[in-house]
DNA sequence: GACGCCGCTTGACAAATGTCAAGTGAATGT
DNA sequence: ACATTCACTTGACATTTGTCAAGCGGCGTC
């Protein structure tokens, strides 16, 4: 492991302020892999053995039961993943896997918890981060319960115009396969949903997307603070 | 606040292995408060003053957009909520309302943000609670993606059922219309999903149910141990 | 360049879910 | 005892969402 990429993860807020010490030891028995795109990392019945820092790329936690399969949240770089699972050593609960070719640094799960009782600076943190993630899993459990899909849609495509700098012209950072599947629908009414913005001024072209009537896809979506803000 | 109230919230996990002095610090300030059913005890948008232990009655979480109504979740005795907007010191991103009458234990949420800072024991407790409160949303909402609403409602019977003692008959704990709310559908679509189930050996009379075949009802529902346990 | 693969779209149809309106029955208050 | 309220149910219908099948078009392989 460099030093760039180690320093990558130290800067992350959940390590930011605990020992050097105890930071390295966090490390003792650590991978940075490089997976190929489409690689599934783990599955959600899998014991927790990791925990994982997407350093570069993409990956999709996902859920399946019953044949059906649904996106329950993506991870962009950089940033950890399954924080929880490692925390209360059982199963992953969620299933995880690369969408692009993808740097990940796993940390055992065990050093994690041992971090937690020997470290109060990282024990603070990992509580913040906790909360944070609970409420990231809570504004995606209202988005479901209390939008339509075009309504889920025309949210999505706001939020990502603001992250994307205002911009004329946005691009959908995932197939829309996947960007259905994470809404919670078809990848049939995706396409449906997307004509239906057409007359609130959403033009799409392959991956990008432009609003050419803010306001108006305002009126439709109804964004809230509560669901749509980081 | 008498010594039986007071021990009931000193037993629960989290604050199990705090120091007693720290303990005592934590309820300067709390309230200890009998509410009536129906009461509203904060709203979403309110900033979190108060952590809050429900001692005994039922409290209802939910959440609002744009004239829709959903339950999040139910809160049964004895047991904390918000925990993680206490820490986050923002909002409470989640309404409450109580169902029945309710004894509630408020403690201020700075108290427990200074309680995480000064009581390592405490912090860690807080790591695994709300550890497990991320994966209660995450069965949530998986069981929202991956379900239709009949699945729902027979998955939620089979949890009753085992909860009750597997007897012939149980008892549902709320009203059918915040069942329905908590199931995310409407009550007249709960009430049709009922007569659906009737076939699979399910009996209603008011707030009784009674399943008298299970292995049907199963085979409908394909419980799934990472969405329906615990 | 021809072929096949794959992601996406479209149409036709089916299933799931919501809405509106009316009616039942039990509980409550006068 | 009567009226009122309210939760729940039922029916008819609308909307939303999913399914199946076909076709388009880009992209890589041979």
């Amino acid at each position: 492991m460099r030093n760039a990429e180690k320093e990558t993860v130290r800067s992350l807020e959940l390590f930011s302020d605990m020992s050097d010490k105890h930071f390295e030891e966090l490390l003792v028995g650590s991978f940075l892999q490089r997976f190929p795109a489409s690689v599934i990392l783990f599955s959600e019945t899998d014991l927790t053995d990791f925990l994982h820092v997407l350093i570069d790329g993409q990956v999709e936690l996902f859920a399946s039961t019953n044949n059906r399969e649904g996106t329950m949240t993506l991870i962009r770089p950089v940033a950890t993943f399954v924080l929880a699972s490692a925390i209360t050593d059982g199963v992953y609960q969620l299933s995880a896997r690369t969408l692009q070719s993808s740097q990940i640094l796993m940390i055992p799960a065990q050093n994690i918890r041992a971090a937690m009782s020997e470290d109060r600076k990282f024990a603070e943190r990992s509580v913040r981060e906790l909360a944070h993630c609970y409420h990231g899993v809570v504004r995606a459990y209202k988005n479901m319960k209390l939008r339509t899909a075009v309504e889920r849609l025309a949210n999505y495509l706001l939020v990502q115009h603001r992250r994307q700098g205002e911009s004329h012209a946005l691009v959908l950072p995932v197939e829309k396969r996947v960007l259905a599947s994470m809404l919670g629908m078809t990848p049939e009414n995706l396409s449906r949903s997307f004509v239906t913005l057409k007359p609130y001024g959403v033009k799409v072209d392959g991956s990008e997307v432009s609003i050419t009537k803010l306001k108006d896809l305002e009126t439709l979506a109804k964004p809230s603070a509560l669901i749509d803000n980081k």
